[in-house]
DNA sequence: AGGGCCATGTAAGTCGTTACATGATTGT
DNA sequence: ACAATCATGTAACGACTTACATGGCCCT
């Protein structure tokens, strides 16, 4: 249900069709969500049935023709009632890149610095982008309620990142220890 | 993909049934992934299927019958495969607590600041979980190479709490002072 | 008396990924 | 010539969650 409260969340900003709201997803959420262009169409059309949003046909001469999605009255209470519900669970990771670490037991020092120095990289890139992203939005750290959430999710993603970044440091020298013994 | 793996990895330690692979899952992989046991015993059906694993089934008087899996040659060998495949991608987070930060726009900064207490609570609990299992699995810092990935995992996971943790302290600041302009 | 541990699973539903399809315009 | 951008979707499959089912033992 995540999904849809977070294309809810884009619409109560301003209207969208399907691809400017898959576009502001990767701009506004990549820190802590990703969704496909393909489910965000069908999450659409779901919540279309339900009348939590509304859709208008935009037609183009030189571009195919566009569907532009507005929040309705009962997708905001529905979205205000998500938030104010708090299911606030135990959180809970998924990380393809550290269940290969767990499986360093299996492959020798070399192997793992390699691999550790390959995700470093990916991680640094993925900094990079934020800092970039938060320059051009944040210049000089005046935020208006609107953007309120995004300032502060992206503060966590860069936090997030260097995290990542300082923690492969310590594994390298870990295994490089491990392989002077 | 990745379940699959988790579930040879710990199999090529020792053997184990699926209620066994449960709980060592929940040990030793919060960290970084989480599963149901119906898709653990889902998963080491379909591996039987494709002689990854093979199983025996032991009969015990006074509990239930129970189901010992093991890893054959060709799932090590399949597993190996998948580390040395380096489909490492870019990161991927889903995170259903930071789903909501995004949304604070809509809310009062009195309730984002309860709902951001409330997640830390949450973060601290899992980080002294991670410690007392790192007090009791390497007192001395000492590490077997077949531990090494638990290990390494282990003390990302604790980064990750500590990270959450500070991040939230200084997001709870940034909404106060909001609160007061 | 009620909950937790032991131990295994089925079934239904939702969520997420990958492949395919269309077709014009703009940039390298 | 080739890739990218704009713009929307269907179909098939795979991963994940939730509810249900069974049943005895042990502890408080």
């Amino acid at each position: 249900m995540a999904l849809r409260y977070a294309l809810l969340g884009l619409l109560s900003k301003e209207p969208s069709t399907g691809y400017e709201l898959a576009q502001r997803f990767k701009e506004t959420m990549t820190h802590f969500w990703t969704a496909h262009h393909t489910q965000i169409y069908r999450e659409l059309g779901k919540m279309e049935k339900e009348e939590l949003v509304s859709s208008k046909i935009i037609h183009q001469e030189e571009y195919p023709d566009k569907k532009i999605y507005s929040i309705e009255s009962k997708g905001y209470e529905d979205l205000i009632q998500w938030l104010a519900r708090d299911t606030v669970g135990q959180p809970k990771l998924k990380d393809e890149q550290l269940m290969r670490v767990s499986l360093f037991h299996l492959i020798s020092s070399k192997e793992a610095i390699t691999y550790l120095n390959k995700t470093k990289k990916l991680h640094t890139d993925g900094l990079a982008f934020m800092e970039r992203w938060k320059r051009l939005n944040f210049p000089d750290e005046k935020v208006p309620k609107q953007e309120l959430g995004e300032y502060l999710t992206l503060e966590y993603g860069m936090r997030y990142m260097k995290n990542w970044i300082e923690w492969c440091d310590w594994a390298i020298e870990v295994l490089e220890k491990f392989d002077e013994e």
